[in-house]
RNA sequence: AGGACUAUAGCUCAGUUGGUUAGAGCGCUACCUUGACAUGGUAGAGGUCUCCAGUUCGAAUCUGGAUAGUCCUACCA
């Protein structure tokens, strides 16, 4: 073996070997265990949060794998429609081309080409991650199945009246020309302004105060063009008279009317708001009320039409609507337009004021374009019917979150959820089954051909699909069972369905959790029909943020790339790369410094199992998990660790007789007392992945491995190994406790440390006595209270006890490591005396002793330094060897701490009501903790004033 | 505006139903290249558990409030 632990020597060849034995694949034995992996985005490439999420379902995978579940875990990418639709157009403006230019069809076959040479990135990187999902079942929600399953849904919610077409206000994106849902527009404070315009009164009337005009407030002046109502609170007094009256609007001579509405708050502004009903969601709701028109001004691309189009709210064309605009309007952008209006009311003497105001304005997730409520025909999916069986499913607790605040959040969504706008303007998606007659009526089915025979539609008749494709999420919202066959074949949905967890993040529980279980439930039914749940629990994982706690991004430069944990990377290509693509270049330098002083020295490689490793250390409870690099390098040290555990194991064991082929054994007190210790591991270990404390299991095996296994167990097999006096027996029963208990570590730790602990395990099956190709399909290790040994922790504890007692002498007295001690043993009781005859070697090894020499009542004790191990006095000479006034010191300091401790013991036992109203045993102990204290500060007060005598 | 979450060592974080000497990693100090490991060993230093009040015999832990920070949802034009 190599002195070091060296991962990429070996993590490549070990995840060939698994795939390419297809170990992967389910068993086809046991009761099953599923997981979906979340679909990457197919344009994705592997981030942080994948690494995170991706770890902890593989370690659930690989644990119950071992545990003999028929194991399944899907993997699959979604073809994110407008994002890979952006990728492909910008490599089309490289040859300045539009996707127009290459028309539909031929620009969906350059989709699908890049994805076949592009798409593939993140399925490498998985591998890199040592993922062990299924690769042979891999999916892509626009392969044929799922495509067929989409269709499916789609024409069964239509026939079920949970999906219908409307025109309506949508969040427009002038960017991409595509409607969005409400969930991908980000609100974000801005500052902006807010214009008073002055709005004349018609027909002479005159507010209170005597002013012929309103002054109206807006943060958006441009759509004044498109106003038709100006409302009032029917409270407000300055205007009541004025309800029902009209004010002109200026630049066209419209007349709106005034309504009262308790919308309007008369706090705010004027307290007059003019209503721009097909431009403005709130303004919708008031002209429906009031019995106003639609008044559509801008086109597609958020710019000014030259003729405005009115419609009523069932989105009927008003075709003898005069929509006339000013001059000079038609053709402005919309922030072109604003700039006229204003400078037009400015002319015009009607611009009263100009406040600054800070608003939230709506942006696309995507293109970062301002989000315009704009009037067009879209598919809807009405979802209140299909949130309430999951609403129940979550109550019953059918589905768990963990942890379990998620469901308040889940709850506050699915009570309000509003119907989800599912067609999106874009070419690259699953086109939706609809087709319209020349006189528009709408026919749904699952091909052109259904259609024409379902609705008796002969060839004459001209049918055309609907040119729209359905939101990337739709098709994501069926991937539990879109992915097991559904709807061709029901074999494995019956094997793998209701998957066992869905790992994920919080920030996706409305996109992707609630919309799959809304799905799920309508479409697939338990045998006894009731709704059947798409997965019984949710882990919510937080969000890996930087070691600032800010979110990782490009434009912030903060990005980390687990591949560059995993294999390193120079300070200069890291800046390199954070660097290069910017939106905003002139970050480049800001970026360059943070990097150059969070990573000086660029990334050390520490290889997968590392990085795993501290990922579900970090995988705690909590919402934001900064991601440290020093914590990495931590648990890199700790896989070296293991590794040269493994060596000392191998150099003590190889080509020497570890009991696997029988051969007569006897066990050491510290081959009885690690075998005990690890069974509570084992316990613990399982404790905690049902629990998902993924970051106490990782506690619990590293604080096992290093502190008691390579930090005890290790240095107390030396004596017996290097004893030439001691039996076969004993030596056999050593090596085999080094070794099983090494494997056994390794089967505990391989779920999340895959790849060296399959290195290790194949070099040490044998002498484990094991058999088997491969650690990933060994028996997880479980506890067996028969090996259990109260008896031999306590004593170990003592053995402890007494060698760092005399360490601690040694460190504080500065004697020399190397130096062997005579020590003395005195006022023990007959265990201590037991102790001491059992484990000699061990404390002579460990401690570094020259001798041991028990101390009989009646006998003088040198002067010495002293350490107590309960009753028991340890004594190390001090002749030639300490420092008196650093003994009183080292005293005095043991002292002031007993002396503390036994006065706030004291304070409690003198309470009363402690002593009245607490448990007994929790008194008993305070108690027993009292009188070791006493004795002990007596022994440390007669130690000192034996020192002072000098 | 409503709601949620967070506040523990210099830094990043654990602390399960109230009873611990409040822990880990990294960093820090001293000593040590001893035959698994200097990516190491041994011994240390370092915390009024944000603040205030309450419940309790007993609070890092439960309750209320304050402060600071983060996030989500909804918005006043």
């Amino acid at each position: 073996m190599e002195k070091t632990y060296q991962p990429q020597a070996i993590e490549g060849k070990h995840y060939k070997r698994w795939e390419e034995n297809q170990w992967f694949s389910p068993s086809g034995k046991g009761e099953s265990y599923c997981i979906m992996i979340p679909p990457p985005n197919v344009t994705g490439s592997l981030h942080m949060g994948h690494a995170f999420q991706q770890t902890i379902m593989d370690a659930l995978t690989r644990y119950n794998r071992m545990r003999g579940r028929n194991t399944l875990w899907q993997p699959g990418s979604d073809h994110a429609g407008i994002a890979t639709q952006m990728v492909v157009e910008r490599e089309l403006a490289r040859e300045n081309l539009t996707r127009h230019d290459l028309g539909r069809e031929t620009f969906i076959d350059r989709v699908w080409e890049w994805k076949e040479q592009s798409g593939g990135t993140i399925s490498t990187q998985m591998r890199r991650l040592g993922d062990s999902v299924d690769w042979t079942r891999e999916r892509f929600t626009m392969d044929d199945g799922l495509s067929n399953a989409v269709r499916e849904v789609f024409v069964r919610l239509y026939q079920d009246g949970l999906i219908y077409r409307g025109k309506r206000l949508v969040n427009w994106d002038p960017k991409f020309h595509t409607a969005i849902s409400d969930l991908e527009v980000e609100n974000k404070e801005e500052q902006g302004s807010l214009w008073h315009f002055r709005y004349p009164l018609a027909d002479g009337a005159k507010t209170a105060d005597g002013k012929d005009y309103l002054v109206v407030a807006t943060t958006r002046p441009e759509t004044m063009l498109g106003d038709t109502l100006v409302a009032v609170n029917p409270d407000d007094e300055r205007y009541t008279s004025l309800i029902g009256q009209h004010v002109v609007l200026p630049l066209l001579g419209r007349k709106l009317p005034i309504v009262a509405d308790d919308y309007v708050d008369s706090e705010f502004g004027s307290g007059c708001v003019k209503i721009t009903p097909a431009h403005d969601f709130n303004d919708y709701e008031v002209g429906k009320r009031h019995g106003s028109v639609l008044l559509n001004m801008f086109d597609q691309d958020a710019q000014v039409l030259h003729q405005a189009e009115a419609y009523q709210y069932d989105g009927k064309r008003i075709e003898d609507y005069d929509g006339s605009l000013p001059e000079g309007y038609g053709g402005l952008d919309r922030f072109e337009a604003r700039k006229k209006i204003i400078a037009d009311f400015d002319a015009l003497g009607l611009l009263d004021s100009i406040k600054d105001h800070t608003l939230m304005v709506p942006r696309g997730d995507r293109s970062g374009a301002v989000i315009e409520p704009w009037l067009t025909d879209q598919w809807y999916v009405s979802a209140k019917p299909l949130a309430e069986p999951t609403i129940k499913a979550v109550e019953n607790g059918d589905i768990e979150f963990v942890p379990k605040q998620w469901e308040n959040t889940f709850f506050s969504w699915m009570r309000d959820i509003q119907d989800w706008c599912i067609s999106r303007q874009l070419w690259w998606g699953h086109q939706i089954p609809a087709w319209y007659d020349a006189q528009g009526n709408i026919f749904v089915g699952r091909s052109e051909a259904e259609v024409r025979t379902q609705y008796k539609l002969d060839d004459s008749i001209a049918l055309t699909q609907d040119e729209d494709v359905l939101d990337t999420w739709f098709s994501s919202a069926l991937w539990t069972f879109s992915t097991l066959g559904w709807p061709e074949r029901e074999d494995l949905v019956k094997t793998f369905h209701p998957t066992n967890v869905l790992v994920t993040g919080f920030d996706i529980i409305f996109f992707w959790v609630a919309r799959m279980m809304m799905m799920t439930m309508h479409f697939i039914k338990n045998d006894d029909g009731t709704p059947q749940v798409p997965f019984k629990q949710v882990y919510v994982t937080g969000l890996i943020r930087d070691e600032n706690g800010q979110k990782m991004s490009k434009s912030k430069g903060n990005v980390i790339d687990p591949l560059d944990l995993i294999d390193g990377i120079s300070a200069d290509a890291l800046v390199a790369k954070r660097t290069s693509g910017l939106m905003q270049p002139k970050l480049a330098a800001k970026i360059e410094k943070s990097t150059r002083k969070s990573f000086p020295e660029g990334m050390q490689a520490t290889g997968t199992d590392a990085l795993r490793f501290t990922l579900t250390s970090l995988a705690s409870q909590g919402r934001d998990i900064n991601f440290d690099v020093k914590r990495l390098e931590g648990y890199r040290n700790f896989c070296n660790k293991i590794w040269n555990a493994a060596r000392y194991v191998l150099m003590n064991t190889e080509g020497q007789d570890c009991g696997q082929n029988g051969g007569e054994v006897e066990l050491t007190l510290a081959d009885r007392w690690i075998i005990s210790r690890l069974q509570g591991l084992e316990s613990d270990v399982a404790r905690y992945f049902d629990n998902y404390r993924f970051d106490l299991m990782s506690q619990a095996i590293y604080e096992f491995i290093w502190n008691e296994y390579c930090d005890w167990y290790l240095e107390l097999s030396k004596p017996v190994l290097w004893d030439e006096a001691a039996s076969d027996a004993i030596k056999r029963g050593t090596r085999r406790t080094l070794v099983r208990v090494l494997e056994a570590l390794l089967r505990l730790s391989h779920p999340v440390m895959p790849f060296i602990t399959e290195e290790i395990w194949l070099s040490i099956r044998d002498l484990a006595g094991r058999t088997g190709e491969t650690i990933m399909l060994q028996p997880f290790p479980e506890a067996e209270a028969s090996k259990m040994d109260q008896q031999a922790e306590a004593d170990i504890d003592w053995v402890k006890g007494v060698i760092v007692g005399i360490r601690n002498i040694r460190g504080e007295m500065n004697i020399a490591p190397g130096k062997a001690l005579p020590v003395l043993f005195q006022k023990g009781s007959e265990e201590d005396r037991r102790r001491l005859q059992e484990n000699e070697s061990f404390l002579k090894t460990l401690a570094k002793l020259e001798s041991i020499t028990w101390l009989e009542d009646g006998d003088e004790a040198p002067m010495s330094a002293t350490q107590l191990v309960g009753n028991l006095k340890v004594l190390v000479p001090m002749a030639g060897l300490i420092d008196v006034a650093a003994e009183q010191a080292r005293l005095g300091k043991s002292l002031d701490k007993a002396r503390g401790e036994l006065a706030r013991i004291e304070g409690k036992l003198s309470n009363d009501n402690f002593v009245a109203k607490a448990p007994e045993a929790v008194i008993a102990k305070e108690r027993e903790k009292a009188d070791a204290l006493v004795a002990n500060i007596e022994e440390l007060q007669g130690q000192l004033a034996q020192l002072e005598s000098l």
